[in-house]
Order: structure tokens, then sequence, then C-alpha cells
RNA sequence: GUGACCGUAGCUCAAUUGGUUAGAGCACUGGACUGUGGCUCCAGGGGUUGAGGGUUCGAUCCCCUUCGGUCACCCCA
């Protein structure tokens, strides 16, 4: 039997990659502007770590780690997010004698241990970002104008909406809960079964419910927002008026909320209508509570994480490669030679180049050759090579022109440059189908 | 973890109520066309019908198990 993937892991293949490195360098892009550095870090850390980072009683914890023992018996766990990871990085290597906040960023896989589904899978990806070392509610504006400036640069501003509310802290959040709690079990025979069970365990999450038999009471419910303590409620205005002076639209959604106690204040998402069930393309907020409970110093903290796979549905579509410069054409072992040879000189310089191996009739090459897209073919067999000659063809007008072999490199190097040497992007000179060179596409000084 | 639907060539899909050698288009390779592409025609390579078991004279088709996919619940990115 043949070894196919591993169930909710997927390939990123060639037609599909250059659209995560348009994801990528957007992220450095966007984020380097913000004063953002990247740290990388490893994929699996202690059991502990996440135990305590993103709480024992989560779902994520208790049921959608990849956890496993190695060799000497200590529990460890593949991430299933970055957050904890950074603050153990921030800690580990005391990150916090930096300017603060400090502002990082990382990217990479993430391992969840779910039934596959729309825009979500065992192995994921995201885009991490954390501002630690400062409360002030502008830095949750700020990050917030990044989320958003990152989305635009990509063109999915309008297909997604900025949801945000305020969690409220240790002082107010309770008491509303215990409101809550008080409301909801008034009203237990109006909600779902679920609801009734989550009073007890997470009452702050009935409010997501999305049965529409629970609407009616959960619209009716107390909001957190009407009992925010002055500190609270302050600060959430003074969000509210930053991401007003920025010019960034969102809606106040009291229903937004989160898990776990260490989060505070604000909280945010990026929502879309066009994935299903896995609405949030991008989540966040601030927990203060965290860089010390992990045994740090009592440092505030804001970030949030972008799901990749979401924003790759959302840009959709896949890449064609962009033809290179030239299709080099020998015919026989001895032209392959010279041809081997001059293909290395070109690709020297940037010039991307196919060769092919002289293997096949010309026919075939030239066959070959146009379904590649490539604009300039040289064709050199026993003939030329007697002369010290190659032959250039312009394939849309099938003109040909002998050049001295001696030549070849300068004239390849030479010929118009078809792909754009800025961007990820390039449009075919066709101008209709798109195609991507790397991101890595190197254009040569003396070519510019 | 729960539920529904679905697995046939690299891709998109066929295959009479269960019927003998599982087909087509696209793609790939070659030929018609000895060293000159785009069009056309022909041929070839490719499949344990996801896997395993069962029923049957006979299974791509019916049954069971398992793996995978899709969607939803749960939860989240």
């Amino acid at each position: 039997m043949n070894i196919k993937s591993v169930r909710g892991v997927h390939d990123i293949l060639p037609a599909e990659a250059p659209l995560w490195q348009r994801l990528e360098s957007a992220a450095r892009r966007v984020f380097g502007a913000y004063g953002y550095r990247e740290i990388r870090l490893p994929l699996f850390e202690r059991t502990e770590l996440f135990a305590r980072g993103i709480g024992e009683v989560t779902d994520i914890v208790q049921k959608e780690m990849y956890t496993f023992a190695d060799r000497t018996g200590e529990s460890l766990t593949l991430r299933p997010e970055a957050t904890a990871s950074v603050l153990r990085a921030y800690i580990e290597h005391g990150l916090h004698v930096q300017p603060k906040p400090v502002k990082l960023y990382t990217m990479g896989p993430m391992f969840r241990y779910e039934r596959p589904q729309a825009g979500r899978y065992r192995q994921f990806h995201q885009l991490d970002v954390e501002a630690i070392g400062e409360d002030h509610p502008a830095v949750d504006a700020e990050v917030i104008g990044m989320l958003v400036r990152f989305f635009a640069e990509l063109g999915l501003a309008d297909r997604l909406a900025l949801h945000i509310n305020s969690l409220g802290d240790g002082v107010c959040r309770p008491a509303y809960r215990e409101r809550l709690v008080e409301y909801l079990r008034q009203h237990a025979a109006r909600l779902c079964a679920e609801c009734r069970d989550r009073t007890e365990r997470n009452p702050l999450r009935v409010l997501d419910c999305k049965k529409p038999e629970c609407r009616p009471v959960l619209d009716q419910a107390p909001s957190l927002l009407d009992f925010l303590c002055d500190p609270c409620a302050d600060n959430f205005t003074r969000v509210r008026a930053y991401l007003d002076a920025m010019g960034i639209r969102y809606v106040v959604d009291r229903r937004l909320v989160r898990g776990f106690d260490y989060y505070v204040r604000t909280a945010f998402e990026l929502l879309t209508t066009e994935l299903g069930a896995q609405n949030a393309v991008a989540g966040g907020g601030r927990y203060d509570g965290l860089v010390a409970l992990l045994g740090g110093p009592p440092d505030a903290a804001t970030g949030f994480a972008i799901g990749m796979e979401r924003v790759v549905l959302l840009l959709g579509g896949t890449t064609t490669p962009c033809p290179p410069a030239a299709f080099l054409i020998p015919l026989g072992d001895q032209a392959l030679t010279r041809l081997l040879a001059v293909a290395q000189e070109v690709r020297e310089r940037g010039v991307p180049i196919e060769l092919g191996y002289g293997t096949r009739k010309l026919r075939a090459e030239l066959e070959r050759a146009h379904r590649l897209g490539v604009d300039h073919v040289v064709i050199v067999g026993e003939t030329e090579l007697g002369r010290e000659e190659a032959i250039i063809r312009e394939m849309k007008s099938g003109s040909q022109r002998t050049v001295r072999l001696a030549s070849l490199g300068d004239e390849l190097a030479a010929l118009p440059e078809r792909a754009s040497s800025t961007g990820a992007t390039a449009l075919r000179s066709e101008g209709a189908a798109a195609c991507e060179v790397g991101s890595a596409a190197v254009t040569s000084p003396e070519h510019p």
C-alpha cells in the first residue's frame, strides 16, 4: 500500500507556494514598518509550558495537543499556538530588559488534534505578533492598525470585518460574570442544553452560541460593557478613539469573548463570511497576566494570530510559473556540453534559462518551448557548432538570427526583461494570465 | 470526540437492474513531419476502482470494517 500523508495535514504544491510567499513577504514588510522583529522558535516545547500558558481546562490542552514522550520520558508537545513559546523565549533570554514594548513576530506551523474541516487542519500555519511590556491602549490600537494594514496590503480589506470588544479586568469581570450566570440560570428553560451546561463551566462563552433558539435570551443578556470598571471603560474608549483617528472601521461586538482569565480588556477578531463555519481569519487581544504566569516579570502584553490557510483560501486561485528568458536546445551531446556551460554562466547573472538535453527532436523541443511560453529559443546543432555559431529564434514572429557562440551569453543576458524585477508577481507578456516568480528572484545589477 | 455525504488514471469525470478485457477528455511521451513550435490526426505509457474482509457463478456497483476526503457540531486561526 502506498504511503499517504497523515490526516489533516496537506502539502503546499508549487502552484500554491507563491501565494504563501506573498503572505510571508507582506508580513515581513508590514510588520517591519511597525518595528516588529522576527523571532524563530522551536516547534515543540515541554508540555508544561502549554498546560500553564494556555490553560489546563481549555479544549486545546485537554484534547487537542500532540503530546509525546521523548527518549528520556519527558513529556513534549508540538506547539498548538505560538504565544506561549514567544513568552517563554522572552523570559528565558531576558528580552524584557530591552526598551518596551518588545515587538516580536513569528510564523510557522501549529498542531492541533481536531477533525479537519474547511479552513481547519491538524497542521496549520499562523502569523503571530506580540507586543510585550506596555499596557497603553495605544499599543492595542497600533497592533490592530498593523493587522488591518496587512490585509489591505493583500487586497482583502473589504472582505473582512473587524470586531472589537472589551473583556474588562480582574476587578470588573468577576462581578459581571456573577450577574451573567444569575441571568442565564433564570432563563435556562429557553436555552439549549449546551448553553445550560456552559452556564456553569464557562459562562462568557454562552454569549457566543449560534443557535437561533438561544438568541432571544442572549440578546437580552447583560452586557459586559455595561459593567466595566472606570479604568476599563476609559481604556476601551481610548482604544476606539485611536482606531477612529486612524480611520479604521470596526463594530463593537459584545459577544466577542475569550476563554482564559488572563485575557483582559481589548479583544478583537477579523471575520469573514466566505469560509463556512471557520469565520475567524485573525484574532487577538490583551493578555496582561500571562508573562507573570509563566514565571516572568509582571509585563503586560497584547498581540494577535493570523490563520495563514484561511488567508490563502481568501486569496484563492493558483499560479503558473513565469517562463524562462530563453530555452536552449542543443542537438547532440557536443552541443549540449557547450550550452550547459553557457546556461551556467547566464544563470549566474540572474537570468532564468531552461535547457534541453539533446535527446529529443528539434520539433518536440520547440513544442515544449512553446508550451513553456518562452519568447526566445536558442538552437545549436552540428552545423552551428562547426561554425562556432548559435541560432536565436524569436518565437512569436518566428524570425531567427545567428550569433557567435562565444557571445551567446551576452546576447541572452541582454534579452528584454519580461518578468517584473521588483515584486513577487509578474504578468505574462500575453497579458491575460498572471505568473509568479519566486520571492527570491534576483535581478542582476548589470540589467536593472 | 459526534453526525452527514463521498473515495474509479497525475487532473475532471464515465461504466445498463451486479456481467466477462474498467473507458473518455485534459496532461505526459512518441509518430505522421530525417534540424524548426502553435492546427490536426494516430499511437503509447500509465489503475491492485483508497485498503481489508464478506455475499455471489461473477462486485467499481450490495454488506461489514478500516483509512482518507468534504461539510457541520465542538472549538478555534
